[in-house]
DNA sequence: CCCATCCAAATTGGATCCAATATTTTGAAT
DNA sequence: ATTCAAAATATTGGATCCAATTTGGATGGG
């Protein structure tokens, strides 16, 4: 707890994860800071955050509510991604790979390889694909330099689902996962393939198609709303 | 005045785009108060605010510190602010323009064309193409219907330089800000046209290469910091 | 019966006060 | 003289109080 205020802040962020806020409820301040059990103060710093941050919007002249989310909105937002991850995989492209990043690039290419060569998934396995996804992305956008494309992505991704980090792996379905996962690592090796071989206009392809994938052929129909988007 | 405490926000905007508030300066919440004459509060939620505009970065545990900008801070988010253009504009090719946007964004080219139809560039030219200019990319933006890009686009406008509207015409060297405005309306032209023929990926290489084409053949270098970036 | 105006209640923004914490300075000891 | 520790000061976060503004209802007039 080495920010006490930043303990509202995701409590309020489970609290809409969880739907236990709905989209379009109108957030009263001292009503949650009584039901938090803190002052108004840090209810209402972190509203003006989350507000910053998308899952807030003003509800008219008064008072804020949980923002609406449509399929759409997940889609564009990972559209976005796609583009920005894109942008930097480009830039890592155009000035070469150093040896620590091309280490790390190949690193999770491995642990990728290792997961996937049983031909199944073990329950465990899931996680581990999951950090090392993780890792993947957070390399290729802290190598590329740029500044800007980072914290782009930082806003973008407090989106819920349109994060790397919210990929979620249906537990239910694992021969399924499998399959998306295969795919998707491939893809994890043909970018450092082609970021190896200084096709940095190839690998921004790759980074978008690979992006587009986790929409394509992942259901996100269980949590997504298709009503109008606000 | 509708909201009182925005008056905090625009003045200490004023205050550092001025340089007034110099780069890395610590700022101190209670000084900052007294000198704007108002209480701690508003100043508090600004300094938020600002940092999470980027505008202003923690300065280690205790306060903030104006953010440094370098040269490569504002190449790259023009690079940002290109995907991001370019995504939109593909959408809106790939979805076909309606007769609306159609007609606004015939309305900016017939408009550059006025301005630049005589051959030179007057006084009052200047903020007419600037106006036309915001317009044309804000038009594009909104009739993507992508409204991650236009969130990101905010977002990474705020830094100084990156945004379409902080395009400045230098009024010293009007023959060369002339050939540099009839280059970019050019592209506009182009870019309407892929529009209309429902070229889209082309639209998007279009859009990309005309918000490089800003940094390339601006001279930014008046303003810009070549100091590492932080 | 409907509309307008006014009053009251609710809610949010700003100010001030208090506590917690980090930083700096000073003094002492080695 | 230098370093370490302790104390004092400075700064930020949280709580509470006050003011301003809006919203809702109620009442009176047309």
């Amino acid at each position: 707890m080495q920010k006490p205020g930043s303990q509202v802040m995701v409590t309020l962020r489970q609290m809409i994860g969880s739907g236990e806020l709905t989209a379009g409820e109108r957030l009263v301040e001292t009503a949650i800071a009584e039901r938090l059990g803190v002052s108004r103060m840090p209810v209402r710093t972190a509203f003006r955050e989350l507000e910053s941050e998308g899952l807030l919007v003003r509800a008219g002249v008064r008072g804020y509510m949980v923002r609406h989310f449509s399929y759409n909105d997940i889609v564009d937002a990972v559209e976005v991604r796609g583009v920005l991850e894109g942008l930097a995989v480009r830039q890592l492209g155009e000035r070469g790979l150093d040896q620590g990043t091309k280490k790390q690039l190949r690193g999770c290419l491995v642990e990728g390889d290792r997961l996937l060569a049983k031909g199944h998934l073990d329950e465990g396995d899931a996680e581990a694909y999951h950090s090392m996804n993780v890792c993947f992305h957070e390399t290729i956008v802290a190598a590329s330099g740029n500044a800007a494309v980072a914290t782009a992505l930082t806003r973008n991704d407090h989106l819920p689902f349109a994060s790397v980090k919210a990929m979620t792996i249906n537990t239910s379905e694992m021969e399924r996962e499998f399959r998306r996962l295969s795919y998707a690592h491939m893809q994890h090796h043909a970018i450092v393939d082609a970021l190896e071989a200084g096709q940095a206009a190839r690998a921004e392809a790759l980074m978008r198609e690979h992006a587009a994938a986790v929409i394509r052929y992942t259901d996100l129909l269980q949590s997504a709303d298709p009503a109008p988007k606000t």
